[in-house]
DNA sequence: CTTCATAGGTTAATCGATTAACCAACATAC
DNA sequence: GTATGTTGGTTAATCGATTAACCTATGAAG
C-alpha cells in the first residue's frame, strides 16, 4: 500500500506556513502578499511530497470543475465523431479541462438524463453534438449551463454552434470539375431527409443549371446513402442516353460503388469518367483507385471550435451567441481529367 | 436568471427535518432508522424542488466520484476507437458512472500526465487502452489507482486485462476456406512488428502445414498494411506458378488492394478466388463486391468486458486480476467459394 | 512620539454533502 | 420499579481545498 496522498495542510505544515498561504503560494493568487522566499519554500515541499491538488474539494470551493461535458447522439458509431471529440479534447486540454463523455441514441428523454447526470457533477458547460448537422432545439433540462451546439444548430441562432460549409465545399469540388472543363456533370445523391442532402442538392442544381445545363436529367436519387445503392444508381444514370462526363457524388460510400458501375461499364476514372465526392473518409477516399477527390467534412475544426467558443462563454456569460460556418476543404487526388 | 439549485439543506427544510435525515431518506442508507412515512415526506419535497445531489461535495466525503478514467492512445484516429469507447461507456452509464476521456499521442510522459489529470480529479479506476493490441508496461503514474488494460495486457499479468482472441479469429476464417475444400491458402500481410501480425502469421503457418503444404512459397509480406500495398503484394503473389486458390488478408484495408489485383488479374471473387480478411470494418468489408468474409474485432466487448472488470476490482480490491481473450467471430459474407 | 501604510502572513468560515455518535421516548422483560 | 431494547430521529465532525477578514511588525510621515 502507497501511503496516503499528501493534501494541502502536508505541504503547508512541510514549509512551516498555514494552508492559507500555502494555496496562494501555489495558486499565484492573493495578488503580492506572498513573499517570494516563502513561495519558493512552498513550491519545493509541494514538489518533494509529490502534492497533487484535490479539484474536488477544490470545485466544491471555487464552483468550478474544469471538466466539460460532451453529449453526442451515437458518439462512436460514426467514424466521422472520433475527430470531433479529439478537437474537442485537445482544445479542453490546452486550457486544462477535461472531456466528461455521454452518449446518447438521440432519444430526447435519455438526452435529458444525460444532461442531468453531467450536472449533477458540476460540469463548468456542454458541448451537444448531433451526428449529420441537423437544426435543432436546445434541450431545455440544460437550464443555464453553458452550451456550444456541433455539428447542429438551432432555427433562431439563441446558441452558438457550428456547423461544416456544405455550400462552401460543394461548390469547391464542383469547381475541381468545371476547372477541367466538365459541364455535364452528374449527382447520385440519397433520398433520406438530411441537411447535408439538401445544400448538396441544390448547390449542385444551381451550378449546374449555371453552365447552361438542365441539371434534371443528370440526377439520380435513391434510398439511401451505401455503396450499393451508389452502384445501382450510377449504374442507371451512367446507361441513360447522353451519359455525363463527370459525377459528384452525395458522399464517399456511394462514390466508392460508382467506381464499381464505371469499371463494370468499361468506363475508366478518370479518362472515361471524372468523380468527386464528400466527406474525404480516410478509409475509403485514399484507398480507392485512382484515388478520390474529395470534399473533407471538418470535423476535428469543429471539435476545437465549439470548445474554444465554450470557453469563451464561460469567460464572459454574457457574450453574444455565434454561429459558426467551418470551411470544407477539397482533398485533391486523382479522379478527375479533362473531359474527352 | 435562474433560482439557485436547491441543497439538500433546502430539502431538509421544506420537509422538515435535519439534512442527516434527508440524506438517509434519499440514499436508502442507515439501515431502517428512517421511518416510512417521513422518507416520503422528504422524497416528495426533493422531487418537488427538483433536487439534484452536488456530486462534487458527495465526492469529497465519500471519496468517490462515480467517474472512470479512459486513457487511450490515438483514441480518436482509429476507427476502431469509438467502438471500445462505446463498449466501455455504456458499461460505466449502466452502473452509474461517466467517463473521463483523455487522448494521448502514446507518448510516455504524456501518457504519466494523463494518468496525474485524471487522479487529481479523483477517479475511482482507469480503463487503459492501447489501439492495436500491444504487450505494455503499467505505468508507474497509476500508483494504486485501480486499473484495467484494454486491447493490451502485460507481460507478467500482474493486470486485469482484455485482447481480442486473434488465433481464434484467425482458425475462422481460416476454416471458413479449408470448409469450402481450400488447401493452397496465399496470406498477405504487413511486416510491421505488431502483435496482431505475429499471432495472424504464426496461426495461418500451422495451419496451411497441417493441410500438407508449405506454406513459404504462399507468403507476400509488404511493408505496411495499406490498400496500395495489399494490391501490390496480391499481384505478385497471383503471378507466381502454383497460385493459391484462396487468400487471406491480414487485414480488410489490404483485402481492398487484393480485390483489385485479382480484378486486374481477369480473377472473379469468388469463383476464381477465395478471400477473407481480418478486422471487419464496416465501412469496407461490407462494401466490398462481392461482400468480405472477415474476422470481427470485438472492440464494443472489450470496452464493455474492461470496464466491468473494473467495477469488479473497485467493489473487491484483493481479487485477482484476470486475463480475457475475447472471441473474434465471423463476419460470413460472399467471398468465398469451393475451388475450382 | 503618535499615526498610518504596507508587506507578509494567519484564522476561521465556507462549499454541500455523509456519517459516527448521541439522545429522547416508549415498550418490554424480569 | 429498574434495566434493556428499539424506534426514529438530531448534532456535529469531516472530506480538502479557497478566500474574506483579521493581525503584527516595520518603516515612513507628520
Amino acid at each position: 500500500m502507497v501511503t496516503k496522498q499528501p493534501r494541502l495542510a502536508d505541504v503547508a505544515r512541510a514549509a512551516g506556513v498555514s494552508t492559507a498561504t500555502a494555496s496562494m503560494a501555489l495558486n499565484e493568487t492573493g495578488g503580492r502578499r506572498i513573499g517570494p522566499e516563502t513561495r519558493e519554500r512552498v513550491r519545493a515541499a509541494a514538489a518533494e511530497l509529490g502534492y497533487r491538488p484535490n479539484t474536488v474539494a477544490r470545485g466544491l470551493r471555487t464552483r468550478r470543475t474544469q471538466m466539460i461535458g460532451f453529449v453526442g447522439d451515437d458518439v462512436a458509431t460514426t467514424p466521422f465523431a472520433g475527430q470531433m471529440i479529439r478537437g474537442a479534447h485537445d482544445a479542453a486540454r490546452e486550457a486544462g479541462f477535461l472531456l466528461l463523455m455521454v452518449d446518447t441514441s438521440g432519444d430526447k428523454d435519455e438526452t435529458a438524463e444525460a444532461i442531468g447526470a453531467l450536472q449533477e457533477r458540476q460540469i463548468d458547460g456542454i458541448v451537444l453534438a448531433t451526428m449529420y448537422h441537423q437544426v435543432v432545439e436546445v434541450p431545455d433540462a440544460i437550464g443555464s449551463t453553458p452550451c456550444v451546439l456541433l455539428d447542429a444548430r438551432t432555427a433562431d441562432g439563441s446558441a452558438s454552434s457550428v456547423v461544416p460549409d456544405e455550400r462552401g465545399g460543394t461548390l469547391g469540388v464542383l469547381a475541381e470539375l468545371t476547372g477541367a472543363g466538365h459541364v455535364r456533370i452528374g449527382h447520385v445523391t440519397t433520398r433520406e431527409e438530411v441537411q447535408a442532402r439538401a445544400v448538396r442538392l441544390a448547390t449542385w442544381r444551381e451550378r449546374v443549371s449555371d453552365c447552361g445545363v438542365d441539371p434534371e436529367p443528370l440526377l439520380v436519387e435513391v434510398e439511401d446513402a451505401t455503396t450499393q445503392l451508389g452502384y445501382e444508381g450510377a449504374l442507371e444514370l451512367l446507361s441513360r442516353p447522353d451519359r455525363p462526363t463527370a459525377v459528384f457524388c452525395f458522399n464517399d460510400r456511394m462514390a466508392m460503388g460508382v467506381y464499381r458501375a464505371a469499371a463494370e461499364l468499361g468506363l475508366s476514372i478518370p479518362h472515361d469518367l471524372s468523380v468527386v465526392s464528400y466527406d474525404d473518409q480516410e478509409l475509403i477516399a485514399p484507398a480507392l483507385h485512382p484515388g478520390l477527390t474529395s470534399a473533407a467534412l471538418p470535423h476535428y475544426e469543429m471539435g476545437r471550435w465549439a470548445v474554444v467558443e465554450l470557453l469563451r462563454r464561460l469567460d464572459d456569460p454574457e457574450a453574444a451567441p455565434v454561429q459558426h460556418l467551418m470551411p470544407c476543404p477539397v482533398a485533391r487526388r486523382h479522379s478527375v481529367a479533362k473531359p474527352q
